[in-house]
DNA sequence: TTTTCATTGCGTTAATATGACACAATGATA
DNA sequence: TATCATTGTGTCATATTAACGCAATGAAAA
């Protein structure tokens, strides 16, 4: 379809497939050379940077939504979602942003359902760095990984909805094992350590977390040891999936 | 105004002061003689019952629109609320329900806002029982407190968003100081750890319960001794607020 | 008046968890 | 062959927790 057909179509006629009011609104976690990253992406025209989002179809569960957003912006599929706040202030309209937007395509419209005042739901995400083949949308110049630490100027409140999935993570983290999503299928304790410390913000000490990691059982040691590394070479572990799962409903018994 | 006026009028231009999609289901939750109860209104004419809920001003904050109706229902003021979840099923709609209502008030109409599916986002709140007005709104038979061990048949989800929240409150007591919305001003250490053993539906030891949440300091003891008790009587405690609010921030740094 | 007894407040102890650190093993690099 | 940053395992003092003992209380019963 043609780029103009399909932002005006999108804009005239949008309200009648999505609900109104709502949107979806993704922060997609990844980990890559011991910094945390989210995939954000470029405005057209504009230049300044947004989270990936989307609108709930008529007929669709707002997860389905938030996967369908996923899916279409890394390519992956199966990834366990989890929405962590709505956002609602009564200012939350992208009128003017839009509307400078479609000035800048060549569009004139007086009024559209996407003018409107939005109630955003975040929805947050860990994935694997290495699977994720990040794609730009219709309104978009890029899709990049940013680190979480040198954020660009963002849209909106989409920095508070960030800060907000961040903070979510932090507390999550002392109850429930992290890592699966993020981590390669096989990893050694210093780097499932240096996760933990990026997400904390905290250094922790290596031999504690040893202990009470390999206490929750999550980890089993596979008779591997990592080869080409300078110093003593650490062993590989994986997680054992079913005492994950098993921890990520109950609890994992401890704190960092 | 007159009902069926009224009722007309919200069924056919609601939608031009609310967001349309979108309303606010209210878990308000109460303690009263050592049971758990929560606030809940029974529908006219089909006598099922429902959460407290309400829709969201074109111009409102969703917590505002959530305190509005807590206020509506309740007399309640200045009352800590909290959204816990969204709940989204497409199947989420009043259609049925309410056509079947507005044949009851004798009311014809093809189309309304109020027909079409809505997304729900849950809030909680902790109120002292006594303080409470149980004030029904014009689609309500009753207002009343239910309790939590035998609850009536509820509309749509309505069971499944209590039990949410009921579940996040047990979840939240471990990490956080809980009773001073729930208790009158001053009360007993048995009384408190009532509270604790219901939501949490497990017996706990008074004497350990007493050293922990002595030591989180959120408790005074004051001067004074329950009387008219049979056995040993015991003392009144009341909320030190400066600390409880600290502890609702920083967490109480025990589990029980 | 005296006794009874369920309940309260405070205390003790053993088991467990946690934080801080020691030390030998490893293996690429010098 | 020596060096040395890093890893895997272990130790120990301290803090926290669970489980239980016991005297004090005061209304109700005798």
């Amino acid at each position: 379809m043609d780029f103009d057909i399909e932002i005006t179509k999108h804009f005239a006629d949008g309200h009648k497939i999505y609900l109104r009011h709502i949107s979806v609104d993704c922060v997609i976690f990844g980990f890559h050379q011991n910094i945390l990253k989210v995939l954000l992406l470029q405005a057209k025209y504009a230049g300044i940077w947004s989270l990936p989002g989307g609108f709930i179809l008529k007929d669709e569960h707002m997860d389905e939504a938030a996967k369908r957003i996923l899916k279409h912006r890394t390519g992956l599929d199966n990834i366990f979602m989890q929405q962590f706040h709505v956002f609602s202030q009564p200012s939350r309209s992208t009128r003017e942003i839009n509307q400078q937007f479609l000035k800048n395509v060549g569009i004139e419209m007086k009024e559209s359902w996407m003018f409107e005042r939005f109630v955003t739901v975040g929805y947050s995400a860990l994935v694997e760095f290495s699977d994720v083949k990040p794609t730009a949308d219709v309104y978009s110049n890029a899709c990049e990984w940013q680190d979480i630490n040198a954020l660009p100027e963002m849209i909106l409140d989409h920095r508070e909805i960030l800060d907000t999935a961040l903070q979510q993570l932090q507390t999550n983290l002392n109850y429930h094992p992290i890592g699966y999503n993020l981590l390669p299928e096989k990893f050694t304790m210093p780097e499932l350590q240096k996760l933990y410390e990026t997400i904390l913000n905290r250094k922790l000490d290596r031999r504690n977390f040893q202990r009470k990691i390999m206490a929750t059982k999550v980890l089993k040691k596979l008779n591997e040891i990592k080869k080409g590394v300078a110093h003593k070479a650490p062993n590989y572990y994986k997680f054992d999936l079913k005492n994950y799962k098993k921890a990520l409903k109950g609890g994992m018994g401890f704190e960092l």
